[in-house]
RNA sequence: GUGGACGUAGCUUAGUUGGUUAAAGCGCCAGAUUGUGGCUCUGGAGACCGUGGGUUCGAGUCCCAUCUUCCACCCCA
C-alpha cells in the first residue's frame, strides 16, 4: 500500500454503508443539546498557536508533543485544534457574546487533531461533540452540564458507562494541596517508579493516576484533594453533588480524576466505559476566559469521543435506526422505458420518494438482483407493454405480491398511502411493545 | 515518544523444512431460450503475497529497513 492509497496513520473513513450511525449519534446530540438549550457553534479547524498554548496549558501533554502545528504561507504559527473548548471560547470574546444575555450555551460537533500514536479508539483525527456554558458559576450550571452528557448516553441507551467526579479546587486551594502532596511523595521518592519521579516536579497530580502497583499503593494513602477544599469550593462540590442526586442521576466519587488541561478549576468529570475508556470528559474552568483577555467569566462543559461512543455502541449491540434503503426501484426494459424511468424517478423524488432506477443498461433480471441488494421495498417493471397502456404492476420485495397500478399521477398517491400504512404498521408495533 | 505483535484477492482465511503459471469460501459480474429478485448450478473478473532493499540458482515463505493496524506504557476523547 502506497501513500496514495493509504490514509495517514490514525485517520478513518466513515464508509456510505456506515454514515448513517453517524447521522443518528451527531443528531441526537445536537437535538439533546438544544432541548437543554445549547446551540450550535461553529469554529475554524486551525487557530492561531498561542491561543491554544494560553488556554490548554504550555506544560500540558497535548502542547507539549500532540499539536499540528504549522506556519502558512503568511509565517504565522497555526494549529490544527487538539479540543473544542479553546476555539468557541476565542469565538465567544472575539464577538462580546459575554455582553449578551448569560450563560450563554453552545454546543458543538468538531474534528479534533492530536499526534499521537495511534491506537483503537485513539486516532490522531478524532471527533468530538461539546457543549460550552459560559457565565454560569453556580454549581446547578455543573448540574446541568453532566446531567446534559447523561442524558444523551441514555437517549443513546449506551449501557455500561460510569460517572466519576471530583473536584480539584480553585488555584488557592490547589496551591495548598499540591505542597502538601509533594511533600508526601518527596518522603518516599526512592519507591516511586521512573515516570513518576518525572511527575513529582512537572505535575504531582499525575503520580496519583498512576498505574504501577508499587505507585498505586503509595498513592493510595496520599493526601486527598477533596480534603483541601476551601470552603467556597467545597460548598460548591457538595452543591453539585446534591443536585445530581436529586436528578437522580448516578456518580461515583473518584479523587483520582485529573484532567490533562489546565484550564480546569473545581468539578470535573469523566464517563468512563467498563472497558476502562474515558468516553466523555469535561468540567467546570473558571479562569480560562480571563486568561485569554476576556473579563472574569466562569464558565464550564464536556467533549465526548464520537468515535469512542460509536465504538462501544457497537460493541454493546446499541440500537440504531434502520439505514435508509430504496422505497422504489423502476427497473425499465429498453431505451425508451429506462427514460420514462428516469421521468418518473425525477417526479417521485419531488415528493419525497426514493427511486432508484437503473444507470448501467443491465438487463431485467440483473436490475431485479440489483433492486433486491438495494433493499429496495417495491419493484416496477417498465418495458414496452406498460408504455403502451400505462399500467404496470407494482410488487412489494418483502411478500412477493404485486399489484395492478397506474403508471401516472396517482402513483405517488399510491406509493403515500402504502407508506403512511407502514408507519401506521410500525407504530403498533411501538405501542405492542411498551404493552409487553 | 517507549516496548511488543501482525500485514496473502473487497472480506475471512489456506499456503508444507524457501522450489514450476499463489488456493478456498463469502462478496462482485455474467449466464441457465422467449419480460421479473431472494434458492440452486455454471462460468468470469479480481492479489505486483503492505512497500523498498538484501541473502539465494530460486522467497508469500529467511534477513534489514519502512509504512499501516493492533496490544501495553505514556496520555486522553
Amino acid at each position: 500500500m502506497d501513500l496514495i492509497t493509504q490514509a495517514p496513520r490514525g485517520t478513518e473513513d466513515v464508509l456510505p454503508a456506515d454514515s448513517y450511525k453517524w447521522q443518528y449519534v451527531e443528531q441526537t446530540a445536537l437535538a439533546v443539546a438544544q432541548d437543554f438549550g445549547y446551540r450550535e457553534i461553529r469554529t475554524p479547524v486551525f487557530e492561531h498557536t498561542p491561543l491554544f498554548l494560553r488556554s490548554v496549558g504550555e506544560t500540558t501533554d497535548v502542547v507539549q508533543k500532540e499539536m499540528y502545528t504549522f506556519e502558512d504561507k503568511g509565517g504565522r504559527s497555526i494549529t490544527l485544534r487538539p479540543e473544542g473548548t479553546a476555539g468557541a471560547a476565542r469565538a465567544l470574546l472575539e464577538h462580546g457574546l459575554h455582553n449578551g444575555a448569560l450563560p450563554l450555551k453552545a454546543a458543538y460537533i468538531t474534528s479534533c487533531y492530536r499526534y499521537e500514536k495511534s491506537q483503537k479508539g485513539r486516532l490522531r483525527e478524532f471527533h468530538q461533540f461539546g457543549v460550552e456554558c459560559f457565565g454560569a458559576a453556580a454549581p446547578q450550571a455543573d448540574a446541568e452540564v453532566i446531567t446534559l452528557a447523561h442524558t444523551l448516553l441514555q437517549t443513546l441507551d449506551v449501557k455500561g458507562v460510569t460517572l466519576r467526579i471530583n473536584s480539584i479546587g480553585c488555584p488557592t486551594c490547589r496551591a495548598k494541596y499540591h505542597e502538601a502532596l509533594k511533600s508526601y511523595f518527596e518522603a518516599q521518592v526512592d519507591d516511586l517508579c521512573e515516570t513518576c519521579r518525572d511527575r513529582l516536579s512537572r505535575n504531582p497530580m499525575r503520580i496519583l493516576d498512576c498505574k504501577v502497583p508499587s505507585c498505586g499503593a503509595i498513592a493510595e494513602k496520599a493526601p486527598v484533594m477533596l480534603d483541601f477544599l476551601c470552603d467556597d469550593c467545597h460548598n460548591h462540590f457538595e452543591a453539585v453533588k446534591e443536585t445530581l442526586t436529586e436528578a437522580g442521576i448516578d456518580y461515583v466519587i473518584d479523587p483520582h480524576i485529573v484532567r490533562g488541561l489546565d484550564y480546569y478549576t473545581r468539578t470535573v468529570f469523566e464517563f468512563v466505559s467498563d472497558e476502562g475508556l474515558t468516553v466523555c470528559g469535561g468540567g467546570r474552568y473558571d479562569g480560562l476566559i480571563e486568561e485569554l483577555g476576556g473579563p472574569h467569566l466562569p464558565s464550564l462543559g464536556f467533549g465526548l469521543g464520537l468515535e469512542r461512543l460509536l465504538m462501544i455502541m457497537e460493541d454493546r449491540h446499541a440500537r440504531f435506526p434502520e439505514p435508509p434503503k430504496c422505497e422504489l426501484y423502476l427497473a425499465s426494459m429498453g431505451e425508451k422505458a429506462a427514460r420514462r424511468c428516469f421521468a418518473i424517478a425525477a417526479k417521485l423524488r419531488e415528493g419525497g420518494v426514493a427511486v432508484e432506477t437503473d444507470l448501467v443498461g443491465r438487463g431485467l433480471k440483473a436490475q431485479m438482483k440489483y433492486a433486491d441488494k438495494l433493499g429496495a421495498r417495491y419493484t416496477i417493471v417498465v418495458g414496452d407493454s406498460e408504455l403502451e397502456n400505462g399500467q404496470a404492476q407494482l410488487k412489494d420485495m418483502q411478500t412477493g405480491e404485486t399489484e395492478d397500478i397506474l403508471l401516472d399521477d396517482s402513483l405517488y398517491t399510491t406509493l403515500y398511502n402504502k407508506s403512511l400504512d407502514r408507519q401506521l404498521a410500525g407504530m403498533a408495533d411501538l405501542f405492542s411493545n411498551v404493552a409487553e
